[in-house]
RNA sequence: GGCCCCAUCGUCUAGAGGCCAAGGACACCACCCUCUCAAGGUGGAGGCACGGGUUCGAAUCCCGUUGGGGCUGCCA
C-alpha cells in the first residue's frame, strides 16, 4: 500500500469506498474509540468497501506496542474486522519525509527555529493566539533542529464539507502556521494523516468530533499534496461523554473495552449498544443484528450531539443477548468465567454436569457472565460460609428460624431430592410454621445457599444433594445464638 | 480569551411545518405473576433551555441569548 491508485480514466466510474480507522496507541482502548471503529466498519460493509486499520504511532514518546495489542484484541473481540492492515505510521516515515521535502521545496512550508517557549512568550503578548509567523520570511534551510511549518494563506476561507454536520467554514486567518515536522525530524499527525489517506486512497474519513478543528489544515495540505485527487468525504461523529458530559478520556474515565469484556459483557451486546449511540435505524428498533445494522446504517442519520455512555443501558442489552443464547451457547460462553483463577472455589471442586443442570436458571438471572460464578458458588466453594448479613437477618434474628430448620432437617432426611418432592416437603414445613412458603424458605435458603436471593431453592437443593443439604442445615442450627 | 460544534423526559433516542394535548427504550415508582431473586406483563411520574421572528400553523425554519462541549501541543 505504498503507491497511489491509478488515476481514474473515467471520472464517472464508481470509486471503491475505502474507510479507515486510525487510533493512536497511547492508552487503553476505550468505548468511544470502539464506537468510531464500529461506525467506520458499518459504513465499509454497507458500501461494499474496504475497512483499513492504521495505527498512528508517530509520537514515539507516547506510543507503546502494548496499547496496539489492546486495540487489535478489542476490535477482534467486537468482531470489527479490518480488511487491510494494521499499517503502522512508524514504518512509513519515508513517505512523510518526502511530502515534507516537497512542501518545503515548493515554498508551501518553511523551516522554523523558534522554541516552543519563545513562541509562547510572544503569543502571550498578542491578541491573536497561535504562532505569529516569525520565521515565515527568514528563508531558513530545513534541517535537523528546525521544525517545518505550513504556510497558511492569510486570507480566504477553507470549507469542510461534513457528512454529519454540513458545511463548516474556517477563516484561514484564524488558522496558524501549524507544525508539520518536529524539530527532531519526526512528522506530526496532520502531515502523516493526509499523506496516508492519500496514499491509501481513503474515500471516507469518519472520526470523532474532536478532530473537526484540525480538518481545515488537512484540507489545505490535501490541496498541496494530492495533485488533484479528490478529497475524501469527512464525517465527524459526536464524542462519547462521561456523567459530567466531558469527552471520554483514557486517563479520567474507566471505560476500557477490555474491562467490559472481563466483566462478562457479550461483544454482540456491546456492539448493539454502541451502534445506538448517535445513530438509530429508521423504524426505531433497538435490538439489531449486525446485518441489520449494516443494511440500515447511514452517515446522514448520525446525530450531532454528544452521547453519554450509560452502563445501565449496556447492562440491559447484555441481559437481552445473554437470555437469547441457547443454553448450550450460554454454558460455552460462561466457561471462561467458571474456569478463571478469580473463581471463588478450588478448580477441582467445580462440576460441569452440576452447573449445566442449573444453567437455564442461571442464564435467566445473570446480567453479565461475570455474575455467573457468584450464583453457583454455594455448590462448589468449600468450606461453605453463609453470608453473615444474610444469616443475621434470616436466621439469627428470626425467632422461628430454629424450628423451621429443625422441621426441614426432619423431613429432608427421607424425602426424595427432586424439585417437586422438595417443594412439597418445604411447603409442609411452611404449613407447620404457619408461614407462607416464601417466608418459610428464607432461613433454609440462607442456611444452604448462603444468600437470601439467588437461584430457585428446590432445584438448588436437588443439585446440592441430601448429604450436604442436611449438613448445612445442621450447621446453621448449631450457630443460632442461644439455641 | 480565540476558533468551531451542539441543545427533545435523569439517560439513549423518534420527530425532517400541520398525523405531537411530543412516541419508544433504559433507569425510577406502583401493581400483577411468583418458592427468593431475576425475567415477563400492566400502569405511572418525567422532556421540546429561553427570547424574538417567519408562517394560517414551529419541537421542527431564521436570529439572538443562555447553557454544555471540542480544539487552541514540536499529542492524536
Amino acid at each position: 500500500m505504498a503507491t497511489l491508485p491509478a488515476p481514474m480514466s473515467d471520472s464517472s466510474a464508481p470509486i471503491s469506498p475505502r474507510v479507515r480507522f486510525a487510533p493512536s496507541p497511547t492508552g487503553y482502548f476505550h468505548v468511544g474509540g470502539a464506537r468510531t471503529a464500529l461506525f467506520n466498519w458499518l459504513l465499509a460493509r454497507r458500501l461494499g468497501g474496504r475497512f483499513v486499520l492504521r495505527i498512528e504511532d508517530t509520537d514515539r514518546e507516547r506510543s507503546d506496542p502494548a496499547w496496539t495489542e489492546g486495540i487489535l484484541s478489542a476490535l477482534t473481540w467486537l468482531g470489527v474486522a479490518w480488511d487491510e492492515g494494521p499499517f503502522f505510521q512508524s514504518e512509513r516515515r519515508h513517505l512523510y519525509d518526502a511530502a515534507a521535502a516537497r512542501l518545503f521545496a515548493e515554498g508551501r512550508a518553511y523551516a522554523c527555529d523558534c522554541s516552543p517557549e519563545t513562541v509562547k512568550a510572544r503569543t502571550d503578548q498578542r491578541a491573536v493566539p497561535g504562532y505569529d509567523g516569525f520565521c515565515r520570511g527568514r528563508a531558513l534551510p530545513f534541517e535537523r533542529g528546525r521544525a517545518l511549518r505550513y504556510r497558511v494563506p492569510d486570507e480566504g476561507t477553507t470549507v469542510v464539507h461534513d457528512l454529519v454536520r454540513g458545511d463548516v467554514e474556517f477563516q484561514n486567518a484564524t488558522i496558524e502556521d501549524f507544525v508539520l515536522v518536529k524539530s527532531n525530524g519526526d512528522p506530526l499527525f496532520v502531515l502523516a494523516v493526509v499523506v496516508d489517506d492519500l496514499d491509501m486512497a481513503i474515500t471516507h474519513v469518519i472520526r470523532a468530533e474532536e478532530h473537526l478543528p484540525t480538518t481545515p489544515k488537512a484540507v489545505l495540505l490535501w490541496d498541496a499534496l494530492a495533485d488533484g485527487h479528490p478529497l475524501p468525504a469527512f464525517a465527524h461523529v459526536p464524542v462519547l461523554v462521561n456523567e459530567r458530559r466531558q469527552k471520554l478520556s483514557k486517563r479520567r474515565d474507566r471505560v476500557a473495552v477490555e474491562d467490559y469484556r472481563a466483566l462478562g459483557y457479550l461483544p454482540e451486546a456491546m456492539v448493539n449498544y454502541l451502534a445506538l449511540l448517535g445513530w438509530s435505524p429508521a423504524d426505531g428498533r433497538e435490538v439489531l443484528s449486525r446485518q441489520e445494522m449494516i443494511d440500515e446504517f447511514r452517515l446522514e442519520d448520525v446525530l450531532r450531539s454528544p452521547a453519554f455512555f450509560d452502563e445501565r443501558r449496556l447492562l440491559h442489552f447484555n441481559g437481552l443477548y445473554l437470555r437469547a443464547l441457547s443454553v448450550d451457547e450460554f454454558i460455552e460462553r460462561a466457561r471462561p468465567f467458571l474456569e478463571s483463577d478469580q473463581v471463588p472455589w478450588r478448580p477441582e471442586h467445580f462440576d460441569t454436569a452440576v452447573f449445566s443442570a442449573l444453567a437455564p436458571l442461571v442464564q435467566e438471572r445473570a446480567g453479565t457472565l461475570g455474575e455467573v460464578p457468584g450464583l453457583v458458588e454455594f455448590l462448589f466453594a468449600e468450606p461453605f460460609e453463609p453470608d453473615p448479613d444474610a444469616f443475621a437477618k434470616a436466621i439469627a434474628s428470626d425467632p422461628e428460624a430454629g424450628r423451621i430448620l429443625e422441621a426441614a432437617i426432619a423431613i429432608l432426611e427421607s424425602v426424595e431430592f427432586s424439585p417437586a418432592a422438595l417443594r412439597r416437603a418445604i411447603e409442609e414445613v411452611a404449613e407447620q410454621a404457619g408461614r407462607k412458603l416464601g417466608k418459610a424458605q428464607a432461613p433454609i435458603r440462607v442456611a444452604t445457599m448462603g444468600r437470601s436471593t439467588g437461584l430457585p431453592l428446590f432445584e438448588s437443593l436437588e443439585a446440592l444433594g441430601r448429604e450436604r443439604t442436611l449438613e448445612r442445615l445442621n450447621a446453621a442450627l448449631g450457630r443460632i445464638p442461644g439455641a
